[in-house]
DNA sequence: GAGGTCATGTAAATGGTTACATGATTAC
DNA sequence: GTAATCATGTAACCATTTACATGACCTC
């Protein structure tokens, strides 16, 4: 029973107010898609899971079969618990790295075009979380405060990833 | 067939040298936890198919039924094509960034208690990886050039956090 | 001979991706 | 009426985790 973050993302996002399966893939793809990724058949089926435990329930139906889902009591309590109890997860996987690890069975200009791709992949980055950063208007509500936190985060990341691909070409023409 | 990596790393720890699934699991303990964590039923089901495959071949055996695996032309290919042509992966899973996005749910005292965790953990981070750092012997070979400059990732991203962290925790007593 | 380490493998369950499949409603 | 969007769901496959299962060899 450890892990499943995408239950806790999906309460999480139903904590403001209900939303349908639909509305919850258009937040993902917003908000939340570079901190948790999900794709539309999995947000249905995990949609259908709560259900059945009983953390959320159907509000309301629409048209074209459209389902509200909102938050129960448990599934608040849930959310809270997780959010206080969750430990730290093992160290994620890295496939950047992985490439970096090996770039010794490159020659010389294969292992510079790597990082500077690494490196353009960064200030890429970095420019679209400027540009989302000046583009929300950011209210005072709380996924406004704690999103703006999130972002910052990124902003940090992608600065770091940048300077660090700066160094790393830098020393590939050393000894 | 694409992403794929646990293949990759193997391909990529052979290349030095052939090594059995025993030595391959000891290297992800040391090297790779941090990059590429991998299970030993994942590690040796891999090599299985990896050979069936023909990108490793079984070089020689041992005690106790070790078979010790050797990277084919074809392999060393793989190994090669996939560092040169890799794309950018999708933005990884942050189990913790998730949390952030929902600290407003918590009362105060607890959404600090959440990013100190988070502070803590990052200095843990950077302890450990300054001690690896000191710790190895570094030689020349290309698996240690590289390694160093993935721990220097490593480095700088704990910093990172940290930072963050301290910042993130100072943001909470704000307006 | 007892305990530790070396050594391999399989099975069940979970979580995630891609692709398929369908159809109602709205805006033009 | 046509295209875009809203809206849901299922199936097959792949990667990963956890647990089970076994046994040979080495050191004391």
């Amino acid at each position: 029973m450890w892990g499943m973050s995408l239950r806790h993302a999906l309460l999480g996002l139903l904590v403001e107010h209900p939303a349908s399966g639909y509305d919850l893939l258009k937040l993902f793809e917003g908000s939340l898609a570079n901190v948790w990724p999900a794709s539309q058949s999995q947000i249905y089926t995990e949609l259908t899971k709560l259900a059945a435990d009983e953390l959320i329930t159907v509000s309301e139906t629409g048209p074209r079969g459209r389902k509200e889902y909102a938050l129960t009591d448990a599934g608040r309590a849930e959310l809270q618990h997780w959010l206080v109890e969750s430990k730290p997860s093992r160290p994620t996987r890295n496939p950047s790295l992985l490439r970096v690890f090996f770039l010794g069975v490159l020659d010389p200009e294969q292992r510079e075009a790597v990082l500077d791709e690494m490196l353009e992949h960064a200030k890429r980055d970095r420019a679209a979380m400027e540009h989302i950063s000046t583009a929300i208007d950011w209210d005072d509500s709380d996924l406004s405060r704690y999103g703006r936190m999130a972002l910052e985060w990124g902003l940090r990341f992608s600065a770091m990833r940048r300077d660090w691909a700066e160094w790393a070409v830098d020393q590939l023409d050393r000894p």
